[in-house]
DNA sequence: GTCGATAGTGACACTCGTTGTCGATCTGTG
DNA sequence: CACAGATCGACAACGAGTGTCACTATCGAC
């Protein structure tokens, strides 16, 4: 349960604009782009600009507190994740994502790394599917 | 005459323009965007626009004949890979590709995805190091 | 070989997600 | 409270990629 802490974390400054966004990512689940955040807060009546819903979805992306997906066409989602290292499994019809772990696959895309002599490696794994709701219609 | 084979995938036609493009994919052996395919034709002499590049290139990735890899940014790069089912080890200082396997990574995708009901699985896989030869430096 | 239908080409305008700019505004501090 | 500097946001700019459409090249028919 998350009580009260420090929304802000983009640079340093708790605004209220940096409130809404933090407080509207708590209560998604699913990836989002900032498009969608950004009409959201404003379908509230949060008066915000677009500038800087980008800029400080960004600045919590780079501070690991929210997850970054890139969709197809390169465009951006965002989603709070929780802190471990870990991947998504995503619908690809409604957005349902669910975040698993692979010890496996972690272990793997070293040794297939450190095999071909690379080093500081990272990786992406991400699996689309339908998920059991979307596949009933 | 009809000494070669159809380089031409795309539609059907095969025109100078595609086999140009094919005969640069088959020298690369990294992934190059598509801006950069057009660059090194033009370098070359070939005279061919950008707009056709961009179409031959996504033809060849429809019909299953490149691997198509977004970058950050979301721009596309491509280049021409082996037909059965795999994953890429590229270097994120010089571009130098490596084609791995991992049986375990897709037993382990499938089943994943299968314990939360999702079907019709897709899954990207993607490894990203520097190479032996770039950590020298 | 040459004719003609038509797939293909490419310059250009345009879309769209995202980033840069810069004066106005707000926040935390002294 | 006053103030420096962080932050905001309207707008312009950017860049990858796509749509348009008149012109051109390919290739099967003859």
């Amino acid at each position: 349960m998350t009580g009260s802490r420090a929304p802000s974390v983009p640079g340093r400054r708790a605004t209220r604009q940096r409130t809404a966004i933090a407080g509207l990512l708590d209560e998604l689940s699913d990836f989002r782009s900032a498009q969608e955040i950004h009409e959201e807060l404003r379908r509230r009546g949060d008066g915000i600009g677009l500038t800087t819903v980008y800029r400080t979805l960004q600045a919590l992306a780079d501070a690991g507190e929210i997850d970054v997906l890139r969709a197809g066409t390169g465009e951006a989602s965002y989603r709070r994740c929780s802190e471990h290292h870990h991947h998504h499994l995503v619908c690809r019809s409604c957005g349902k994502t669910v975040e698993v772990e692979g010890p496996a696959v972690e272990h793997w895309a070293d040794r297939v790394a450190a095999q071909h002599g690379f080093a500081e490696v990272s990786h992406t794994v991400e699996i689309l599917g339908l998920c059991a709701a979307c596949r009933q219609t």
